[in-house]
RNA sequence: GCUCCCUUCGUCUAGCGGUCCAGGACGUCGCCCUCUCAAGGCGAAAACACGAGUUCGAUUCUCGUAGGGAGCGCCA
């Protein structure tokens, strides 16, 4: 049998940074072990599910790059399977009808709570051999074994034991027709032949239930991993004030699939030191036995310094569609400026997410917006700054090797012949060009202003330094 | 309440009985570089939750305690 993992969410929500994560680290394995992976949208919750968050879903593994071998395949359009497995359940004498109505198990739920008990069905028709009658209250109960325990190696959390006395006979089949979550899971990954289940390990405590049902199908069992949560940077349950939005709002602030990938799989995982996978990298070295077991806190300025390695390490040109999606996004034409792949060798050095990025390109994209007047006063005023302006535009006119380089040499020109430091030099200009006295180094700065553009901000400070 | 899981620097982690007065990375702080801001280089502070036991020897194994988390649904 070849090696199958799947990743199944419930389309309630969009794909949220845990998810994404489950999601990676299924496809690395299947991907590890020349495997399949699939994707199943577990969409028996008919009050919760929306079509939009199926599409949401999809569009974040599509962006993080997680393709499925096969699927997506949907619960919702699989009744008639679970219903025939149900039947041969109740055939077989592992499931049985049962009728309490919700404040029943309501009240007998509390009473076992009152009891010190955990608050779990007393199985009232397990044993009643009623036959069965229409009832609105109709449920189809699973007939969980008694005696002994189950136990499993799970893969990060090892051997967990549980006894059978601990479970209770869990619904199987709604009064609604429709299956439970635990019900439906089995039969999907018998169906779908899944070897190794990966999941958040908020679902440990379903697992001996489904190992019963499996073994109530005479089903193989497959292998179990549950991944640990991620928490928020406080260490509370991620809620969307920080990490829980959406995988595509990761786009929208800039940070590049690649380096949410590489934070999320050093997330409770490592490789001895080595802090940077490249996709190969990870699918050769990944190994869910190698994952922690203890929830780890989602980092942001970890998550920062990765996207700002890539942005440094990356070929400008295959960034600069993606920085022109976001100049785009303020409302800039990045068809009038200077080439975005020219923009994101000035700017990497200095930030950390491409819509800081195109923040700060707007300089070159627009006019001066905003004039920082403690720059102006301190540098454009300053003693001598309108004649190193006067100098410079001189110069740049007339300068026959428009690029940094040549701008740069234009400068030490400048200052040579007006016996004047760099710092005398640049500062007037950057505020000049930029209305700021913060920016790439002066020569980038006037270079992707345009010669044209560069020209006409130096006339106007000059002016604004005699008023 | 009951069951299960977890516990190394602020954070992510290395460590799979001696190699550890615990290594790396992010962050923080200092110095250098410097036209600003960064980036980069160098350096510093910073952790084995606690208590027993096993052992010649525990960060590493076992058991408790404490703290944290999950589940106990006709939600997944």
């Amino acid at each position: 049998m070849t090696f199958r993992t799947r990743f199944a969410p419930s389309p309630t929500g969009y794909l949220h940074i845990g998810g994404a994560r489950t999601a990676l680290y299924c496809w690395l394995e299947a991907r590890h072990r020349g495997g399949q992976f699939i994707l199943r949208v577990e969409d028996t919750d008919r009050e919760r599910s929306t079509d939009e968050a199926v599409q949401a879903i999809l569009d974040g593994m599509d962006w993080l790059g997680l393709d499925p071998d096969e699927g997506p395949f949907f619960q919702t359009q699989r009744m008639d399977r679970y219903r025939a497995v149900a039947q041969q359940l109740l055939d077989a004498g592992k499931a049985y009808w049962a009728y309490e109505s919700k404040e029943e198990l309501e009240a007998m739920r509390a009473a076992a709570m009152a009891a010190g008990e955990k608050p779990r069905y007393n199985g009232a028709y397990r044993d009643r051999n009623e036959p069965y009658r229409e009832d609105p209250n109709r449920v189809l109960r699973f007939r969980n074994p008694r005696e002994g325990s189950v136990v499993f190696d799970d893969k990060v959390k090892g051997r967990i034991e549980w006894d059978n006395a601990e479970l209770d006979d869990l619904v199987l089949v709604r009064s609604d027709g429709f299956p439970t979550y635990n019900f439906a899971v089995v039969v999907d990954d018998i169906d779908m032949g899944i070897t190794e289940v990966i999941r958040g390990d908020d679902h440990v405590n379903n697992t001996p239930r489904q190992i019963n049902i499996y073994h109530a199908l005479n089903a193989p069992v497959p292998s179990f991993a549950h991944l640990p949560m991620i928490l928020g940077p406080d260490g509370q349950k991620l809620s969307k004030r920080h990490g829980a939005v959406g995988v595509m709002q990761y786009r929208e602030d800039g940070y590049l699939p690649h380096a949410l990938l590489n934070y999320l799989v050093r997330l409770g995982w490592s490789h001895g030191d080595q802090e940077i996978f490249s996709i190969g990298e990870m699918i050769g070295l990944f190994d869910i036995a190698d994952v922690n077991q203890s929830a780890s806190r989602f980092d942001f300025a970890k998550l920062g310094w990765l996207n700002q390695q890539y942005l440094k390490n990356d070929d400008p040109k295959g960034l600069a569609p993606e920085l022109a999606w976001h100049l785009q996004r303020l409302g800039l034409d990045p068809s009038r400026g200077p080439d975005p792949a020219e923009v994101v060798v000035a700017l990497r050095d200095r930030v950390q997410t491409l819509k800081e990025m195109a923040e700060r390109a707007k300089i070159w994209y627009a006019p001066i917006e905003q004039w920082d007047e403690k720059a102006v006063a301190k540098h454009l005023r300053a003693e001598g700054a309108a004649d190193v302006l006067r100098a410079a535009h001189a110069k740049f006119a007339s300068l026959s090797d428009w690029s940094p380089a040549g701008i740069h040499a234009a400068i030490e020109q400048l200052s040579a012949e007006c016996n004047v430091g760099m710092g005398k030099i640049a500062q007037p200009l950057r505020v000049a060009i930029t209305g700021t006295q913060v920016s790439p180094s002066i020569e980038h700065t006037i270079y992707l202003a345009g010669r044209d553009e560069a020209l006409r901000r130096i006339d106007y400070a000059i002016e604004r330094s005699n008023a």
